[in-house]
DNA sequence: GGCGCAAACTTGACACTGTCAAGTCTCTTG
DNA sequence: CAAGAGACTTGACAGTGTCAAGTTTGCGCC
């Protein structure tokens, strides 16, 4: 057995999810290897043994973080029905929702520049993730541009406004953006009408 | 006259060119005070007398960057022609183009956790540059759902197509995505075609 | 069953970071 | 010309990532 490897229960995990905790109150750049280690209750360097430096860390962090953002476009997408449209609403809805309840993790995710993407995890993840939309936009099939290019179209669209919505907040005098994202979506693609 | 403050012709902006030169090269968090204090040739702790800390000097930074991203997509909106499409393939070439040359400016400006964007500076760059966007997107009225509706779809639409060509390039096994942006625009919006 | 060894973890150190306090220089202004 | 304000320097401090040693722990092997 390989669950428990020394005194402290999984400290690998342990540390991840002290990661998380500190991204989601300090953000993202309040979140430091050291600080990590002493919310686990270990010392400075233990990280080093199960992270490959902190880029080791947030690669780790980012692939937890996939998985709880496929998890909640999967909790979304049958909330309104079965048709084609409904499931893409629905996991659109979940894209937004992840994104507005943890704006440093999506930040993240989708930041190249805080880590490398070699990590296999880190990688099926983030497929397993596009894979839900692939299957979404597979309903619409046959369609005049073909399901690359309607994937790319929706992803695009939902994965703008989020960013936009979130920047607009604190940019924007005013509270931000006032227009609903399903707003935007009806007339975006000459979908079949499943 | 205030043009020669010390010594120093200017440091401000010698700073701030400074980061914009060391964002290029060593990316976003390669960035620091004290190696835009030193490529300037003053001391570590100058900058404190031109900028409120280290997001002084980010916010400095970002509203140069905007400027830089208006004139991008100004130098392409005329670049095929004077029609309402035109110019939107135009600003929205240009667009892309700042996000490709320019890939840590361009995360810099858009992302709201290295900076509070209290200041007026910044304000007024971004606003300009949302303002090009703006004008384009009036070219097309009357159209069904009116210009904010249209501003905030080609944004959503522009911004994702750049962000996540960028993620996909490190993301993913192979080279990214293939389908070009004009691929997404055309059925966008049924828009008057003027 | 005890021994050894490798892994997990600690301690200490180093260079680097942002930020503050105090001091020095220079330019301008009265 | 003197005085003071602003620009800049020097020095220090806490915090950071990372490396090099030690120390502890638990497991396998003879």
């Amino acid at each position: 057995m390989t669950a428990k490897p020394h005194h402290h229960g999984n400290l690998r995990d342990a540390l991840i999810s002290a990661g998380l905790d500190i991204l989601t109150t300090d953000g993202i750049d309040g979140l430091s290897l050291r600080k990590a280690a002493a919310h686990a209750g270990v010392s400075h360097a233990a990280p080093a043994h199960h992270f490959d430096g902190k880029q080791g860390l947030l690669v780790a962090i980012a692939a937890r973080g996939f998985e709880a953002f496929s998890a909640m476009m999967q909790a979304e997408r049958y909330q309104t029905g079965r048709g084609a449209w409904d499931q893409m609403r629905g996991i659109c809805r979940g894209y937004l929702n992840f994104a507005e309840r943890h704006p440093a993790l999506f930040q993240l995710i989708f930041t190249t520049e805080y880590k490398e993407h070699a990590d296999p995890d880190l990688q099926a993840a983030s497929l397993a993730a596009y894979g839900i939309l692939s299957e979404v936009c597979a309903l619409f099939e046959p369609s005049p541009d073909g399901p690359g290019v309607n994937e790319l179209r929706i992803w695009s669209l939902v994965h703008g406004y989020a960013t936009l919505r979130s920047f607009t907040r604190s940019a924007a005098p005013d509270t931000g953006i006032p227009i609903p994202f399903e707003a935007l979506l009806p007339q975006m693609t000459p979908l079949a009408a499943r």
